[in-house]
DNA sequence: CTGGTAGTATAACAAACGTTTGACTTAAAC
DNA sequence: GTTTAAGTCAAACGTTTGTTATACTACCAG
């Protein structure tokens, strides 16, 4: 506990794995794939981490921490804003494209978010810890902001809405591969990133009778 | 080319061989697993399918065509109902309800789903095909119904509302691990998904600036 | 009855898997 | 200089993997 942060050939191991379990999941991936990569031996596995099951939580735990790192969270400090139609339309916009920005930046890794989903998918049992330390926080705050928006909505509405926002965003990260198949791309470009932020806070803004954000 | 539907024994392996698949995973679901889950033994993969690999294609083209007949396509029939807005709000509610009811019905094999999530995943080479006969369609299909409720909309609009309307509903496939954590529940029940459609039919219809559609 | 085909079952195959052992290197401690 | 600890490495461990060779059963045709 309390660990500093990861060095050497730990460190190796780590984002070496991360890649191949984001890659080819947890039993895709073998320990000389790993060690291959990471530039060592396999014997540094189990020696640094006991197993290949503990490398990947331990890989899990770093992208969580990492990736916390990398969340902006000063959204909702400047209260001023909340006070008008405007304002709070424009706090929305700069939520929305700022997540784009975050989920697709270039130096945001991009097997972190491929990670997750397979630990959706495969029900990781960690990840529990990450829903309760970094989804339900990220919940209650873009449910803040958007009964500010709407101080009608109920608490199960904001519920609902936060998850329509959330899923704007999350669309264009878990369905990637076959949208580039449908629009015949080989990657999101940056104008399309854009183009795509600039709808979804269009739309999001507008489901709540707000006014349009300006650019 | 032209083969029947599978029956007996292969039928059996590929929905035992389906259900592990989307469990597990291709290269985390053994042969012996499969085998003893149909009810066989191993050597039947290998006599029927030809390889391990053969069967999971075989099994994904199955589900696709399964799911496929599952879809109700019928919305795009009564022309008349497109002439007012009330009309196309009708619609678009309906199409939202409909998907929701097919995707988490009780009668469509829950790990449809979660495989296809994992062909996304795993760029399954068959993926390509899927989206090309599959999911083209459904979007110019979608893409059509909006562009009637907003005729100003230009094509990439259009695109990008269709994304929008199937994000909101993906979501709730993708991240029903982390929703249901996050909710504290155990699985989705009946008037969760009610309300859940419900909003979503609500929200989109007001981005476009539709009238509230009737329950 | 005989021959042939389709399907099933057992047992074995080589290859790959995660893990462990024991020798070797390095460097700071005494 | 010796000791101690940490880390690296090649080689081997016992299992499990996907696949297959072989024998066996059932059924229809001649």
């Amino acid at each position: 506990m309390a660990e500093p942060e990861p060095t050497g050939t730990k460190l190796a191991l780590i984002t070496a794995a991360g890649e191949l379990f984001a890659e080819h999941g947890l039993e895709g991936t073998s320990v000389r794939a790993i060690a291959e990569k990471a530039g060592t031996n396999v014997a540094a596995i189990n020696y640094h981490f006991g197993s290949k099951e503990n490398l990947h939580a331990e890989v899990m735990r770093y992208v969580m921490l990492d990736a916390d790192l990398r969340r902006p969270s000063t959204l909702l400090q400047d209260e001023e804003r909340f006070n008008t139609p405007e304002g709070i339309a424009q706090v929305i916009a700069e939520l929305i494209h700022g997540r784009f920005e975050t989920y697709f930046s270039q130096d945001q890794p991009s097997w972190y978010s491929r990670l997750i989903v397979r630990a959706f998918l495969d029900r990781t049992p960690s990840l529990n810890v990450v829903v309760q330390q970094v989804f339900r926080p990220d919940q209650e705050a873009v449910m803040h902001i958007l009964r500010r928006a709407n101080p009608t909505l109920s608490e199960e509405e904001a519920c609902f809405w936060a998850f329509s926002l959330n899923a704007e965003i999350a669309f264009f990260e878990f369905c990637k591969t076959p949208i580039l198949l449908l629009l015949e791309k080989e990657s999101y470009d940056q104008s399309f990133l854009k183009a795509a932020a600039g709808h979804v806070a269009r739309m999001i803004t507008a489901a709540l009778g707000l006014p349009e954000p300006v650019e």
